[in-house]
DNA sequence: ATGGCTTTATGCTAAAGA
């Protein structure tokens, strides 16, 4: 089973750019986040094979899956804040995996709520991940968490001090969700330097490879046990009008 | 370098992204 994710910078803008990534890869599941619109191109992506659920609103956010397979919606809303109508969380059940698509707020600049709303943010999807780990064997959190985990995932250190992705608060709650018992998927054989899933649009970020890595796959035990892989595809960074981010890829066995 | 690009919006400048 072939799991992806991939923040598209508009679905809009990049439905060509997910349409022939899909031939190509041909996953089971594709996870989208910030969609940037109301409309959501359900009927296209029925065309070829993949049903989908989304959550969308106007202008900001969105978060969609597409699925080979039939996708059984648990819950569109993070829990925790009746307030918080942003679309940037779906929970659903697809082939045996509780599969949880997130686009965490960015909560930049730090001294406003934004960053205040980032980390009351990740409270609650602690909260909701503790809740899982007790009603469920083979869960995955994955999407754009806007969390650099450690600086080795980040080109230069230094320019991101500071920053509501870096900062101790932050890291401190991405390592609370390991404790619950949580895995990033990418770093179970790979520890490599140098490997990123963002790069800016500006300064040729992503010639001279001047990157982040913040999209990220959190495994309950059993699924670190099934997984075969856990890539980053740079490739779509290179095309006409890209997004910013590229997909992460997981494989499962079986 | 203060976002230097990119996208969306009862649009033509502002806000957000990371």
């Amino acid at each position: 089973m072939k799991i992806a994710i991939w923040n598209v910078n508009s679905i809009k803008t990049r439905l060509e750019h997910v349409k022939n990534w899909l031939a190509t890869h041909q996953v089971d599941v594709l996870m989208l986040q910030e969609l940037k619109g109301e409309v959501f191109p359900s009927e296209i992506f029925q065309e070829i094979g993949y049903k989908s659920v989304y959550a969308a609103q106007k202008a900001y956010n969105g978060v969609a899956i597409l699925s080979k397979h039939d996708i059984d919606l648990r819950c569109d809303k993070l829990p925790g804040d009746d307030g918080d109508d942003q679309a940037r969380f779906l929970d659903c059940m697809i082939g045996g995996v509780r599969c949880v698509n997130i686009y965490l707020p960015n909560g930049n600049p730090v001294d406003s709520d934004k960053y205040t709303y980032k980390l009351s943010w990740m409270r609650r999807l602690y909260d909701y991940m503790k809740e899982l780990r007790g009603a469920e064997s083979d869960v995955l959190i994955a999407g754009d968490y806007n969390v650099i985990p450690e600086d080795r995932d980040c080109h230069d250190p230094k320019a991101w001090e500071g920053d509501a992705a870096t900062l101790p608060q932050t890291r401190a709650l991405y390592r609370s969700y390991g404790f619950l018992g949580y895995t990033d998927a990418f770093r179970v054989n790979n520890h490599a330097d140098a490997q990123y899933s963002f790069w800016d649009y500006q300064r040729g970020a992503y010639q001279k490879n001047h990157g982040i890595r913040i999209d990220h796959f959190l495994l309950s035990p059993n699924l670190v046990d099934r997984m075969e892989s856990c890539v980053i595809d740079t490739a779509p960074r290179g095309l006409e009008k890209p997004s910013d981010h590229v997909p992460v890829i997981l494989t499962l066995e079986s």
